[in-house]
DNA sequence: GTGGATGCTACCCCT
DNA sequence: TAGCATCCAC
């Protein structure tokens, strides 16, 4: 076991800690992914623990992956193999299927997403004659998600007033659609193995006695029912392992509930606590301003970060005049961090609040001719070609599926209209069918019972679609993911239909093909793992492979960490946002985010705003976020604070100074420097990011705001220096 | 009754 | 700024 010598002192009494409920407390860059690797392979391997003996449950399914393998790497020779392994959604989807029998739903269930869930909520808002203005589906849904995340079903959905009474209402009906539909939304996946655990002994023992240790990532984001689930598997030998951070929690708005914490140690009251404080990760300025921001926090313990990495730099304070500014600011200074050799491009990452900010960013990356990646399943997920496509499948998979019908039935259009929709869904009710069900059957023509109930154009509309429904189911059977993919965008024309030669239709038939390349993954592999993947996976899974800076929210970031970090919209009302200002839980929250996004960074830290920030239309005035009021201000250059409301002043010129004073010595001669503004005769201003001397020539890399990066020949360019550095 | 055009409005974070 | 409710022409 020599890898453990590589480890600090608690890391080693978190690693080889004996049986029993154990707690760590592991702040940001502690090295807690290690811990838990480590301690699987030391369980493996020192306690003669079997692999399948052990549950751990991590943070994304790319966590996952990553942890399986260092374990073999750990272990060479041994069997490592059949470790439980996963997120709390991918194991307890696992478990459902395995054990549908006790449950309302049959083992090859669908997994409805928001979109599906708030499509099934408004049908039942319109079906119950419930008035949608009042009513929206969207808060409708989020009352159910809560009280789901809870452990509350429709039955004891408590009231306190009208409102809760028409929920309720909602919920029940909501939930039987589900049920009928073969579907479980992202909360039923929690809900239902935390029941099936508590209310059926004979599996709950099965499991609790199987998993001799229990591990469990990211403790603070987990909610009641999580909790309860992860009580009960470790009902049986106690091995509990938890890690986490309270400081990190920033998911209570989905239903984490950090007070988790505190269940552990009321549940497991001999509970070993060991506090893992070293930061391997960040330097001592970066930590220190990580402080200043989370030990203004209330409710908390207060803690000291420290590391052997040296002070490092200040943190870079820059204010852009607006959200443009703020954009291209990003990106010229990655360049340049590029250019100068101090970052590789995959070790800078842009970190914004909301997901609409990374819109700015991804232009200017692209005037710059510059790549990046985006993380985030929603922005490809979420278009609207992929989720039709997507839709399709899930139809031929499972026709009860109400939610992937009411998407395309009318897609490309065919005639079906609201009113067939709705005479469809009538007509199902009134014969305890499934509106999908109906359509197969209209397939046969006439014959059809139900072949009246319609009107004779709409009828031949629907039988069309569900005679081609009734096609793919057939060929299912026999086709790969991938060809039954190519079989329905054929038949659908689906090109034709989204590509209409424009430059978004080429967009979204580019989408198109992309998710027909993650299907081609599955060729050998089931629609059923297809369609579950899918359903599951989290931000942090699409993170591609790349040395490129990395774009992506504040909330993805949890866990990760980079070279160079920018945080950028450190606005008030952005961060923190101005949805949480009247709730001080809320509040709190925020800072705790801003202490996420901080902690992300190992070298360098750029804060940024924008005093002008474009919205819905037109330009509004910005004060700096609150915030940065927490930051010791010896430990920032760039402009200093000046308080609120600053208007007018020259912020780029205080920044610049103190960024020459960073740069190496400048080359002997050259006339141009990193960092001068330049005007080229045709491409305009750009920004030198590199130049050198050549054979008593100076080439110079410009990065202009028009074309990008070109390389020039300083005695042809005919460049004019417009701000000297 | 459907589908395109137009006008309204909400737009945070994620599985 | 884009999705979607509403209106109106086929």
């Amino acid at each position: 076991m020599d890898f453990l010598d590589k480890l600090n002192p608690q890391q080693r009494a978190a690693v080889t800690a004996g049986n029993g409920p154990i707690l760590v407390v592991a702040g940001p860059g502690s090295g807690k992914t290690r811990v838990l690797t480590q301690r699987i392979a030391y369980l493996i391997a020192e306690e003669g623990v079997r692999p399948w003996q052990i549950l751990a449950v991590t943070f994304t399914n790319k966590a996952a992956k990553e942890m399986q393998e260092r374990v073999r790497k750990l272990l060479p020779g041994q069997a490592t193999e059949g470790i439980m392994l996963g997120t709390f959604h991918s194991i307890c989807a696992r478990i459902l299927r395995r054990e549908a029998d006790h449950l309302p739903i049959q083992s090859n269930f669908v997994i409805f997403d928001t979109d599906d869930q708030e499509r099934i909520v408004k049908n039942v808002i319109r079906e119950l004659n419930i008035n949608e203005k009042l009513y929206r589906p969207a808060s409708v849904h989020a009352a159910i998600s809560r009280a789901k995340n809870e452990l509350i079903d429709a039955d004891h959905y408590p009231i306190t007033n009208y409102r809760d009474e028409v929920v309720k209402r909602v919920y029940a009906e909501y939930q039987k659609r589900l049920i009928a539909s073969n579907a479980v939304d992202f909360d039923d996946i929690l809900l239902y193995t935390a029941r099936l655990l508590t209310e059926n002994p004979s599996v709950r023992d099965k499991y609790a006695q199987r998993f001799r240790h229990v591990l469990v990532d990211e403790f603070q984001d987990t909610n009641l029912a999580q909790y309860a689930l992860v009580k009960e598997l470790a009902s049986h030998h106690k091995n509990i392992f938890c890690v986490g951070d309270p400081d990190q929690s920033v998911y209570a708005w989905r239903g984490a509930d950090w007070r988790n914490v505190q269940r552990f140690e009321q549940d497991f009251p001999d509970a070993q606590v060991i506090l893992l404080e070293q930061n391997y990760r960040s330097r001592q300025n970066i930590l220190d301003a990580a402080m200043g921001v989370i030990n203004r926090a209330k409710h908390r313990r207060r803690k000291q970060l420290f590391t052997d990495r040296g002070a490092g730099e200040k943190i870079f304070f820059y204010e852009a005049p607006d959200d443009y500014a703020e954009a291209s600011f990003v990106v010229d200074t990655i360049a340049q961090l590029v250019a100068s050799r101090q970052f590789e491009p995959g070790e800078c990452a842009v970190m914004y609040r909301t997901n609409a900010m990374s819109r700015l960013i991804e232009e200017a990356f692209l005037q710059a001719r510059l790549p990046y990646r985006l993380v985030g399943a929603q922005r490809f997920y979420g278009r609207r070609e992929v989720k039709d496509i997507i839709a399709f499948l899930r139809l031929i998979h499972n026709p009860a599926d109400e939610a992937s019908l009411d998407r395309v039935i009318n897609v490309p259009p065919r005639g079906i209209g609201d009113k067939t929709l709705t005479t469809l869904h009538l007509v199902a009710r009134q014969n305890g069918l499934q509106p999908g069900e109906v359509l197969l059957d209209l397939a046969r023509g006439s014959a059809s019972p139900y072949w009246s109930s319609f009107t004779g154009r709409a009828v031949l509309s629907l039988a069309d679609f569900g005679g081609m429904l009734a096609n793919w189911r057939v060929a299912a059977q026999s086709l790969t993911v991938p060809e039954l993919f190519d079989r329905i965008v054929r038949n659908l024309n689906y090109k034709e239909y989204i590509d209409d030669e424009s430059e978004e239709g080429e967009d979204r038939w580019e989408n198109v093909l992309e998710l027909k390349r993650l299907a081609e993954e599955y060729a050998t592999r089931t629609l059923d793992e297809f369609l579950e993947n899918i359903a599951l996976v989290s931000d942090q899974d699409t993170i591609t492979e790349g040395n490129v800076p990395t774009l992506l929210t504040l909330h993805a970031a949890k866990g990760l960490e980079f070279g160079a970090v920018f945080i950028i919209g450190l606005d008030d009302g952005i961060i923190p946002h101005s949805r949480s200002f009247d709730e001080p839980e809320q509040m709190e929250e925020e800072r705790r985010l801003f202490y996420v996004g901080i902690t992300r960074a190992k070298d360098k830290l750029y804060l940024v705003r924008a005093i002008q920030r474009g919205g819905r239309g037109s330009f509004e005035e910005t004060y700096p976020s609150r915030f940065l009021d927490d930051i010791p201000a010896d430990l920032l250059v760039g402009k200093t604070r000046t308080g609120r409301g600053l208007k007018g002043s020259a912020p780029e010129t205080h920044w610049r100074s103190h960024r020459t004073q960073d740069k190496p010595a400048p080359v002997r001669d050259a006339l141009y420097r990193a960092g001068t503004r330049v005007r080229h005769p045709v491409w305009g201003e750009g920004m030198v990011l590199d130049s050198r001397l050549q054979d008593e020539d100076e080439i110079v890399d410009v990065v202009f705001d028009s074309v990008g990066i070109k390389r020039l020949s300083a005695s042809l360019a005919n460049l004019k220096i417009i701000e000297k550095r």
